[in-house]
DNA sequence: CTTTTCTATTAGACTAGTCTAAACCAGGTA
DNA sequence: TACCTGGTTTAGACTAGTCTAATAGAAAAG
């Protein structure tokens, strides 16, 4: 009944809308989907007309109830998908995002739950991120904050880094940083450049890559997830 | 560069060229996928004029190696993953023929490696029709013949059923009709329906069933590929 | 309060894939 | 040979999704 495309949309103005909140701008959708604005005016006026989202022109928009749930199932799914294929196909860390947004549409409800279940229903990814409930309630990002946002001596624990860019991922993969990964603030250069201390290694981010980690306060006794084993001292 | 729908229109083409050879008729095809012949008829235009077929107008296609290659790169994937579904997820037997519709366009050239390979690559999918080889040689039907087309007292091997009707597939499946299963023509009766004896059991099956299993001469010593156990005495 | 600038929307066009209705072969029948 | 019948193709329309170019609204600067 929704097609891929939509799919597409609601779940870029899903994750706008964590990141920066309601309203999501025509502008800032057409960036993440690399449309251009006269697409996503086109395409938001439908999703607007099928319910998915509330729209004030020349304001933005902002998901409804339904939009959100089936944000939340294809996040579910492509999550799923990421834990599966890093699991159980040995796919790396950096390989499973462009395979999971090719597969997210087009699994069965059934191909949901089983691969859940083999899973063991994680509730993360190997990213770090939440991984959606079956009934699709809405996920938060609780304690975190973004490394850029660190200030030198913060010592904090990787939660999740986004699963956008191959060589970014494998860049940090490299750099030890995972979710789980304890990290010291050493320093935050011009331009946004930060420096942290990874065990014994200093590993230097550059700003687009730091804006992408988050980060939990290190003393935290919570449960760190399916977090692989953390590096260093 | 290819669309899903060009694809399966290929895939389609194929399997109407292997059972009923060349050429193909438009409304052949308009009946396989389920659309008008005029839409056909523009398909297969374009198909023709980027070289996947040869066309003579009123007469019927002909794939061209180009587009064989494409055929059986597809059904490669729809039985890797009907096998690895059936294998892997613990999918019935019926269930795996949509769920492999819906994914074979969308998984890439590596996930069909590591499928393949967690399957040990296999020959042959879960309903016993051939997997093409990774560097796609055409598949050929060797020894075997339609059920439909034998006699009574002719004694023969399952060799493969048919993956599209999962209603169908249940009851061959409770019929003890597998991949594999010896079984005995006891009678042929008018309008086509035939009746087997499988181990102990007598099974009628209509002719719209019979028409969809094909079967090998038992004596063979052949490899009877991934069959399941062989039910009966 | 007016002007400039930036973003959003409208207008209109294009491709892919599909349909219905009408015209058109081609082969068999008279 | 002429006709009829049935499958095939053409004609034309429609939806989904996309684009570029032009217009319009909102917000910021003067």
């Amino acid at each position: 009944m929704l097609s891929d495309v939509m799919e597409d949309y609601l779940k870029a103005i899903y994750s706008l809308q964590a990141e920066r909140g309601p309203p999501v701008s025509t502008s800032a959708i057409a960036e993440q989907m690399e449309k251009t604005p006269p697409t996503v005016t086109s395409m938001i006026g439908k999703l607007a007309d099928r319910g998915f989202l509330e729209r004030e022109k020349y304001k933005g928009v902002e998901l409804t109830d339904e939009g959100e749930a089936v944000a939340l199932e294809v996040l579910r799914h492509h999550r799923l998908l990421e834990a599966y294929l890093t699991e159980q196909l040995d796919y790396s860390w950096a390989e499973v995002h462009d395979e999971a947004d090719a597969l997210e549409h087009h699994i069965s409800e059934e191909f949901e739950r089983r691969v859940a279940e083999a899973l063991g229903n994680p509730d993360v990814d190997p990213h770090g991120d939440p991984i959606p409930s079956v009934d699709l309630d809405p996920v938060d990002r609780a304690e975190t904050s973004l490394l850029d946002d660190h200030e030198v001596g913060d010592r904090v624990v990787v939660s999740r880094v986004s699963d956008r860019d191959p060589a970014e991922l494998d860049y940090l993969d490299d750099a030890g940083v995972v979710p789980g990964t304890e990290l010291v603030v050493v320093d935050v250069a011009p331009f946004g450049m930060v420096t942290v201390r990874v065990g014994d290694d200093e590993q230097s981010l550059p700003e687009s890559v730091a804006r992408t980690i988050r980060v939990r306060p290190v003393a935290a006794e919570g449960d760190p997830g399916t977090a692989e084993e953390v590096n260093g001292a």
